[in-house]
DNA sequence: GTCTATATGAAGATAGAC
DNA sequence: GTCTATCTTCATATAGAC
């Protein structure tokens, strides 16, 4: 382990600032809209001290993003830890997790196709071994729950896995809480439809 | 009926090729990252020209989005039409529909909570009147499959409305698309997940 | 209404003193 | 590393001739 100065502390702290607030404004507003001025000013350090740190406005948003995704990651292994749960119950658990995130402002909305940050983020080689990380996990109990036949075997895992981050970010979400309904109601509505679907059972 | 003379058919035809335009780059990039110059460039016509037809970047995304509005109108209507359909298939075909359109490009991405642009709209008085008319039409067919006892009676109506309105901007359409499936097939999936939900049945 | 040319402002990024 | 002040770029929007 490497010995860590009190000063090298106090600069880590501050960095752990920054990611925090441009996460919030990536949650917030998206990459686009974000700006480092307002990053900054909500830190209460100069622009130039941010660049400091940073060596751009993509950098920045893919170590909010990295952040977010070794979260999921830790999220992940304390739902790993859960004895006798089924691969079905954990990914629930995952979902319901990142939705409870959504709901608290806390996952940076995920950059549309054609965005700079998409350009920044696929050459980011942490950002891209967790999220593979992630996605063997999340694979593994898909597919186990396929053949376990409590998940739908009328669609690739593939498309299981796509559908389940994408919840992550669903719009209804933001919907409902501005319509004001409680957040474990609003949980529970879009867990039903996810996983349950729109059909009656 | 006015009378339209050559010259302002000519006009109109051209704000037609504008918006066109605007729709293909707001689905393809969104709002923050489309720029009026690549629009007026695409039209082939100079950028204040294009100012004199629209008075801001945001009323021509307005415009763009009341027209894919509009569409999504004719086509309920023409989905109204059938003859011995159940609300139910009414639902999947406009859902189907936007999802198509989606895969072509044609579907401006919804704006998020904070843009620009959602300010626009909502003050947008032919846009707002559309929406409403449009949530009306769906609103009518969920309730009644829902009292049918074929659409789930566990969330309410409200909920299924937001979720069709949010699948038909949903990013898992792109992903596979870019994975290289056929759009049917993509289609057929992503009705599933939607419809049915990710669980077996 | 269309054009060229330009004004205006916002935002990413940097220079240079401390 | 942090600051103030500045540079640069680019995108929205407009002026003014035709």
């Amino acid at each position: 382990m490497a010995k860590v100065s009190f000063k090298q502390q106090v600069l880590l702290a501050r960095e752990q600032a920054i990611i925090e607030s441009a996460a919030r404004f990536l949650a917030e507003k998206g990459f686009e809209s974000m700006t480092v001025d307002e990053v900054a000013a909500d830190v209460g350090i100069a622009k130039a001290s941010l660049y400091k740190h940073f060596a751009s406005k993509e950098a920045l948003a893919a170590a909010a993003m990295t952040r977010f995704m070794q979260r999921v990651q830790t999220e992940l292994a304390a739902i790993k830890g859960l004895d006798g749960a089924t691969p079905l119950q954990r990914l629930e658990a995952i979902t319901r997790w990142t939705m409870t995130s959504q709901l608290a402002g806390e996952v940076p909305s995920l950059p549309s196709e054609n965005s700079a940050l998409r350009t920044a983020l696929v050459g980011d080689m942490v950002y891209m071994g967790l999220l593979i990380e992630v996605s063997e996990t999340l694979g593994a109990w898909i597919t186990q729950a396929q053949a376990d036949g409590v998940l739908s075997r009328a669609v690739p895992p593939e498309v299981i896995l796509y559908t389940l981050f994408a919840r992550a970010c669903d719009p209804v979400l933001g919907v409902l809480k501005a319509g004001g309904h409680p957040t474990d109601q609003i949980l529970d509505w879009v867990m039903a439809t996810c996983f349950g679907g729109l059909l009656a059972r």
